[in-house]
Order: structure tokens, then C-alpha cells, then sequence
DNA sequence: TGCTTCTTGACTATATTTGACCTTACTTAG
DNA sequence: CTAAGTAAGGTCAAATATAGTCAAGAAGCA
């Protein structure tokens, strides 16, 4: 938490202001952020590439010339079956860890999942369980966190 | 105390630090450690890789790149480890499906893990979830399980 | 002496930062 | 109305900043 980077803190300082809004949106300019934090302003797609992605829950978009803005957007789905489909959705045949832990954090996001439980699923998705002595990491896990998605999905509808 | 090798001094001043801190959790940068000591920066990694494992009770995560750290965290035992150590020496590199359950039973029935949890765990080392493509079904059950007990041993004490 | 642990450095992997060049949209002079 | 000019944002690859791995050789120890 003490060693942060310029990207670090863009992040933070985005999230804080989209936390502010009611409708969890904001509209920024490229120019002006890079601006604000003394970078480049590729740096600013940087973050939003990185730290802002569909899988963490994010939609993004801009135009540009004249009148030109970044709008980020947290998605808001409404019930636990809409996180699910679209975290079911979202993901394909492969899954690299960064992304289950994405998915795992918005399970945890959403309330659908326990702090624990995130923790646990964290561990066995890691690369010392499944990835070790496995080429097909990604494939297998892609399939766990298929059915995990399947079995809370299946819950929820008791 | 008169034949201390750099690796013990570095291992030292590591546990000292972590001592002083409340949470039990620090974050050094790799090459300061380095500086700090006059020895190469790999030799960091020997020291976290023999004195800071998971079975010696420690976590450590660490990033790359620009902004890049080394956090280092004391876990506490959970105070079912003499159950948890013997589920895990009872399995080896494969676990049919069957045995998986069977551990996940044991671990319901001892109250480390909750009902909830061991049903999603059951649908995680289903056949549907890693068999369907995987030849090597029993080794990627066998890896899930044993990063699992791996994790509920070392985690939080409740 | 022979095994174990430590030290070192070359090579690798990954994340971030920076800048040159590209694309799109709006504005305005003619 | 259109072309040129201007004002955005986008892409990509190189440079930089970290950390990780591995194996060879040195040092310590039984």
C-alpha cells in the first residue's frame, strides 16, 4: 500500500470520484487528467486498460475531437441471477488468473460470495494449484470457475 | 550469534520489522533490501524462499514492474491443524473424485468449512468441472484439494 | 571429506512510463 | 458546402523499473 505507482494512483483517485457520484459515472478528459497527475496522456488509457476492464465490472467509453470525454461507468446489475449471466457470460474457454480473481472479487462485490470463500477459490485458481504441473492452466481455470458460476446459479433459483 | 550469515541478518531484520508493525504485514522493495545489506537482490528472494514459507507461517505476494513491492504477512494457525495436516498427507498427486468428496465431508464434518462452501467445492472437482477436457483429472483435483487444505490451514484464525 | 546452505550473477518475466504517430470530430474561412 | 485547421482521444512499441529463476561456485559444518 506504501509503494505506489503514478498508474496506482490514477486508479484511486478515478475510483474515488466515481464513488461520489449517484450514478456511478463520471466523464473525464484525457488531457486534463494527464494534466493533473503530470503524465503523458497514454498513461490515462494505460489505467483504464488495466485497472478498468469489463471483468472488473467497468464499462468505458469516449470520442474524441471537439468536445471529447472518457466516460467510465461501474455496471450495476441488479440481482444476483444478472451478475451471474453476465460473469458467465464474460467469460470464455480460458481464463487467466488475473480475471478469476476479477470475477471472484465481483462475486465478493455483489455479496454472492463470502469474503472467505473468495479467499479459498482464490488459492485453488492460483497457478501453485492447477497450474504447476498443467500447460492447460487457463482451460482448467476457465472450467472451475464455470461451475462455480453454475452452481451459485443454481442456488439462487431454490 | 557469532556466525551469522547475511541471509540470517536479512531474516532478522524482516521478522523485527514485522514485529513492530500492528498488522503483522510489510512491504519492502527488493532492491532497497539489497542496498540495505550490500548483497545481490536475488539473495532476497533466498532469504523469503527459506524463512518466510507458508508452512513457517508467512504469505508473501510481490509485483513486478514499475511501483513493484514485496509484501510479506504472519498468519496465525488455524486451530484445526492437526486435522487439516493429516487430510493432507493422506493425499498424494491424484484424487479420484470420490476421495475428493470424501475430504470435503471430513472438513464439513470437523466445521472447517461450512455446508455452503463444501457444495461449491463438490461442483469444483466434479467431473463436468475438470475431467471434461482434462486428462489428468485426478492430478488437477489432487492440486485443487491440497492448495485448499494448504490455504485453510494457514488462513486467519476464526 | 562430503553434504548442506549461502552467495552471486546471468538470464527471464512482468508492470509501468513515455513518446511518436494515427484516427476521429468539431470549427471556421472561403 | 467544403476543405483546411484544430482539438480531442487511441495505438503501439521502446525504454525503464521492478521482481523471479536457476545453476555454478564458495563457505560452513558434521
Amino acid at each position: 500500500m506504501s509503494h505506489q505507482s503514478m498508474s496506482d494512483l490514477i486508479e484511486q483517485y478515478l475510483k474515488s470520484i466515481l464513488n461520489e457520484t449517484e450514478e456511478e459515472i463520471i466523464e473525464i478528459r484525457r488531457s486534463e487528467m494527464a494534466d493533473l497527475f503530470s503524465c503523458v496522456p497514454s498513461q490515462i488509457n494505460y489505467v483504464i486498460n488495466t485497472r478498468f476492464t469489463l471483468a472488473q465490472g467497468y464499462t468505458v467509453e469516449s470520442k474524441r475531437g471537439g468536445g471529447g470525454y472518457i466516460r467510465i461507468q461501474r455496471v450495476e446489475l441488479n440481482s444476483h441471477d444478472e451478475v451471474l449471466s453476465y460473469l458467465r457470460k464474460s467469460i470464455g474457454d480460458q481464463l487467466t488468473y488475473k480475471d478469476g480473481v476479477a470475477v471472484l472479487q465481483q462475486l465478493y462485490n455483489y455479496d454472492i460470495i463470502s469474503k472467505r470463500e473468495a479467499e479459498l477459490l482464490v488459492s485453488i485458481i492460483s497457478y501453485e494449484a492447477i497450474g504447476k504441473q498443467n500447460p492447460s492452466e487457463d482451460n482448467v481455470r476457465a472450467a472451475i470457475i464455470r461451475a462455480l458460476l453454475d452452481r451459485l446459479r443454481y442456488e439462487e433459483k431454490r
